[in-house]
Order: structure tokens, then C-alpha cells, then sequence
DNA sequence: GGAACCTTACCACGCCTCTGTCAGGGTTGT
DNA sequence: ACAACCCTGACAGAGGCGTGGTAAGGTTCC
């Protein structure tokens, strides 16, 4: 045995052992375990778990949230579709000759769909 | 008006009037007003909404895990402090001069906190 | 001026997150 | 061998999220 049992890693470092359990079952602090499957938590994961309490305390935020993090990190799929969502301008794409034009081709698209919704005979 | 109001927008983007709402009330996608307080969806707005239900259907995610994106793209010293957290090392922090000293030092606060629990007379 | 739309503000429901507690069974240390 | 610890799994409850509905009141269009 060379570091903490759970409990003891519970008392140094402030969350519950329940806790401890939880937040390795999200992936953010996983712990080797010996050879019948007790948690042994080192220097880096206490080290790690005290910082992620005062993230969680500093910032207004969740543990889900630094979960979301980790997953963007290890899914660079999903982190460039979150950011090119985010990144995308507000302004109307172009290829559309006019406003005007737009504007009459989605209103008709509506009344459309009113008439398929009210009227189908 | 140079948009679709809220009704003509749910319709051709899929999503309910209540949920763009509550997408407005996240500060995912926020339509201009009018000047009697009518949401007014403009290309870019419909556009947004569209890519914003492609994302969410495409990959495994929520919407307030997009609202969380968009909160570590607005504040950096938010973005810094989860993704410095993310980035730290799980090893041992170095200046500890040998593990065995540390491992007691530790075990010893343990007891301490136990006998603050138990017995304090 | 009335129908059809918009606004905000609530209530409600099902699901998920976070957290505690307990039961049944295996492990460690003295 | 016995106390004290660890494991998993389950139930439970507070609170937030995503979504729908509905009521009371202003706006727009014909």
C-alpha cells in the first residue's frame, strides 16, 4: 500500500467517499486500485481533488460542466462542432439575392404548412 | 418587420415557440424585438437555430452544454482555470523529499481528525 | 372591433445530477 | 477471530433542465 484508502482520502481532502466513488464514475478522478479492487488515492489525486474543489468553489460552475470539458478534450469531433456552432456569424448568409426575397420564400413556407396542418382533404 | 415572428419561426425550424423561448432565455440564440417587444427571426437567427438542432441531434449533447461552451468562450479566466485544472498532471507533485514521508504525514493528519472526532474532551 | 397573433408569468411533469444512507459480502490488521 | 475497513448495488430526496400547457393582458391585421 503506498497512499490513501478512501476513506482517509475522503478526510484530507473534504468530500465524502460517496463523493469520491461519484467522481470517479464521471471520469474526473480515477484512482488505481489494488489487487482486490480498493480505491488507493496518491499525492496526485488528492492533489487533483482539492484543486477541483476550489475550481468548483471559484468558479460558478458543476461538475458536469468540468465533465463536458474533459469529454471536448478527448472528442476533438465534437469540440470543433461545438465551436464552429458557437463561431458561426449571426448575420445572414449570402447567395440569397435579396432580403426581400428571402423573406417571402420562408413566410410562404409557413402559410404552406398552415394549409397542409388545416385544410388536407 | 424583416423577420418572422416567433410561430413562423417554430414552424420552419422544427422547434416549439416555447422552446425558443427558453433557447432565447439561455443566451444560445437571441432575436432581436420590436419595438412592442415581438422576437423577430431574421435569416441568420432561422440559420442558427437549424445548426444549433444538427448539433444537438449529431452528437451526444445538451443544450446547456453548448450554454456552458459559450460561458468559457465569454469568460477566459474561466476557460483557463477548467482547462488548467484538465491539463495538470496526475503525478506527484515534486519538493516532497521521498513518498514514505508524505504517505505518514498524511496517514497522521487522518488520526488527528479522528481523534478531533472521537474523543475530544 | 374582433380574430389571431404576441408578451410575461406561472404550474406541472419526467428525467438527470448530486448526495446521503443502508444492506450484503469480501479484506486487512492486530 | 474479530473489529474495522473496503467493495458494489440499490433506494431516496432535493434541485435543476427540458418541455408542455394555460391564463391575463397588449398588438396587428382585416
Amino acid at each position: 500500500m503506498d497512499g490513501l484508502t478512501i476513506n482517509q482520502a475522503a478526510a484530507t481532502t473534504g468530500w465524502s467517499p460517496r463523493m469520491l466513488r461519484y467522481l470517479e464514475s464521471t471520469g474526473l478522478v480515477t484512482p488505481p486500485r489494488t489487487a482486490s479492487d480498493y480505491r488507493i488515492y496518491g499525492p496526485g489525486e488528492l492533489q487533483r481533488l482539492r484543486t477541483l474543489r476550489n475550481l468548483l468553489d471559484s468558479q460558478e460552475i458543476e461538475i458536469s460542466d468540468v465533465g463536458f470539458a474533459q469529454r471536448m478534450r478527448s472528442q476533438p469531433d465534437l469540440q470543433s462542432a461545438v465551436e464552429g456552432w458557437l463561431d458561426a456569424p449571426i448575420a445572414p448568409p449570402e447567395g440569397v439575392a435579396d432580403t426581400a426575397d428571402w423573406l417571402r420564400f420562408e413566410q410562404d413556407k409557413h402559410e404552406r404548412l398552415l394549409a397542409l396542418a388545416g385544410g388536407a382533404s
